[in-house]
DNA sequence: TGCTGATATGCAGGCGGGTCGATGCTGCTG
DNA sequence: CAGCAGCATCGACCCGCCTGCATATCAGCA
């Protein structure tokens, strides 16, 4: 598909340059547009707020399902474009998968939005 | 319209509870998702960030026009978005209508995304 | 008062995305 | 080896929204 395409991974997203200092260049626009439009949905702020909050800090869909009160294929739908966005991370145990945030994703994303602070980023080029 | 509907400001985003901690509730959720929503657009965090690189840290719209690359019908109506969002402020002076960031919106932003930290927020009730 | 320029609003087209039901896949179990 | 349970994928529906064109508003000016 074409969501966000692993926007935080791969991409690279502590490569952006912070919304402060000097005008964002366009890709690096739509590059935390992509990160960001993954958060933006109730659904997925809460499916991350519940498996953050869950026993391991891991949850496998079938919890996730009754809580949200979403269809299976919604949930997993979810849990992908959060995945791909790099906000979570996913490991298969038998039959079960668990998600775990990834460390500092979320954290990285809001100090790209928090304008003067220790950001050690250069923004090169 | 019915966009986010003054999201940050009268919506009081500063009683969202933040993503950590506990589950999130389900108004939370969408509280926060319409306000991230308005920001989730490349053009939008590109107008916030022109904006907030201008002279006096404020720009009127026909500033804003040629650097988007878009009409400025459109720009009108990001800015609208993003200021019923409380994430920006319009002054009108003379013909002119002058837009500057709100203090500490995004900022705010960042801090109910940031899990664990000097979080004041007492989420009562 | 009439004109011009800066913005806002209405309208419409087209695409992206949230949701569900059905289906396919894959380990576990009897 | 059936049968089943947990997930992912597919197809489809529908609504929301980004965008531009046309138009309405309004302030300043001749």
């Amino acid at each position: 598909m074409e969501y966000v395409g692993t926007a935080l991974a791969e991409m690279t997203m502590p490569q952006i340059s912070p919304l402060a200092g000097e005008p964002i260049e366009r890709a690096d626009a739509e590059r935390l547009a992509g990160v960001l439009k993954a958060l933006a949905d109730p659904a997925r702020l809460r499916l991350l707020s519940l498996i953050q909050s869950a026993p391991e800090g891991e949850a496998c869909v079938c919890d996730l399902t009754a809580p949200l009160g979403l269809s299976q294929p919604t949930v997993s739908h979810h849990l992908r474009i959060l995945t791909e966005a790099g906000l979570l991370e996913r490991e298969k145990r038998g039959v079960w998968a668990y998600y775990r945030l990834v460390p500092s994703a979320i954290a990285t994303i809001a100090d790209l939005l928090t304008p003067p602070r220790k950001r050690a980023t250069k923004k090169a080029r």
